[in-house]
DNA sequence: GGGGATTTGTGCTATTTATAACATTTTTTG
DNA sequence: CAAAAAATGTTATAAATAGCACAAATCCCC
């Protein structure tokens, strides 16, 4: 049975929401609360477990370490992940040291890049390599994911190279759309592009803030 | 009419692409073309532009800077746009110093913390202020965008506060989900969430290096 | 320990989203 | 200049996704 992609891309939510109420010592959790907090209907939520198995207990709900375990698991997160980042300008710096990746299961164990005054450079306890030695280094010490952090123009030959080299899964923060082989999974970081979608919606609202909070007489 | 989500989330891309083909010189376009780019059908695309007019030419395609243009309009892009980032760490700097923000239009104008460490210096040009003074900040010179770039543990307060003084969008880099009223914007950057959705399909696919490029007689 | 209150898992229905197909228009070619 | 090729915009169809509603199970209270 195929599971539909929108189901896998809410699972990490329902654990990130699980791990908080976990760490408020919650034990039991409803749909509906999950639902709640996530703003997601507690249809949604029973629908997508059920794809996986039967996790809850009627009459009581889901247990909030026990869902957790099962959704880490279906996820993959029972084990570690060894990444790869291309491009160690500021962005990439950003992200050797954002703290959050490890205490999921996130390594970055290789960093490259083709600059001279950044090659041969430590960062986070990590030398940088030059990419032209990327598939060499991929065979002896592979990773699982590529986190590229090139400029646009590119990142197209930088994922052309991971995904050679054997790297399946790709987390891209170049602003650009790359093409990738079946099987290869990307995923986009791009804040622009989400700053763009919201910008529709403000479009024209201007005068509400003026308008807030005033009698509503005014309005008419 | 309302036009709906997805198909707006979508305009981010056609306009990145349209960019990409305008440096490369490229006066037109058609959707089969832009679809090829994106990974997306020449229809959907079609379908998509036609909520908000007729910007082809039969037997031609898309002029791409016209269609640009038209695109940059609809999503509110011929305008600046201002922001407020709150979290001053490792990761707001780092957003700070993003070069990526100011060509599409959009601007820090204020950052916010509590940390005494960071209050009062200076980033980019830009004197971090107190937390506690960001009502009246907001109050004095408004902004349309706030960033959110706290613990998860704090960035619930901090939204409710951006929305009170005002904000309808949030660029949510927190891990977690928060809870805003209606018509206020949210949109979730957080890498690891989408390394989750990954690692699903990598998950027990750990022969598949060993078997590429085999004698396909080996798998049976 | 019985009855009301909860809450799950799931079959069914509604809604949303994507794709296909085609008439129409424009361009290009010989 | 006529015919073939190319490409749009849109209507119709298909597929995917979400929500409803309810039987069944469990819990909790008196």
């Amino acid at each position: 049975m195929e599971i539909p992609g929108v189901v896998i891309a809410r699972l990490p939510l329902y654990a990130q929401a699980l791990e908080a109420l976990a760490q408020k010592g919650e034990e039991v959790v409803s749909s509906q609360r999950l639902g709640e907090a996530l703003g997601i209907t507690p249809a949604q939520i029973r629908k997508d477990l059920s794809y996986f198995g039967r996790f809850g207990k009627q009459g009581r709900g889901y247990n909030v370490a026990g869902l957790l375990g099962s959704i880490r698991q279906i996820l993959g997160l029972d084990r570690q992940w060894r990444m790869a980042l291309v491009g160690v300008g500021r962005l990439g710096r950003a992200i050797l040291s954002y703290e959050g990746f490890a205490p999921q299961g996130f390594h970055i164990v290789h960093a490259f890049d083709v600059d001279p005054e950044v090659v041969g450079r430590k960062f986070e306890s990590l030398v940088v390599r030059h990419v032209r030695e990327l598939e060499e280094t991929l065979a002896q010490e592979p990773v699982d994911i590529g986190v590229v952090a090139v400029p646009p123009e590119a990142a197209q030959e930088v994922i052309d190279r991971l995904v050679r080299a054997g790297v399946r899964a790709i987390l891209n923060y170049a602003p650009m759309t790359p093409r990738v082989p079946p099987g290869v999974q990307v995923r986009r970081i791009d804040p622009v592009v989400l700053l763009e979608t919201m910008t529709y919606y403000l479009k024209g609202q201007e005068g509400v803030r003026f308008l807030q909070g005033r009698d509503p007489l005014f309005l008419r």
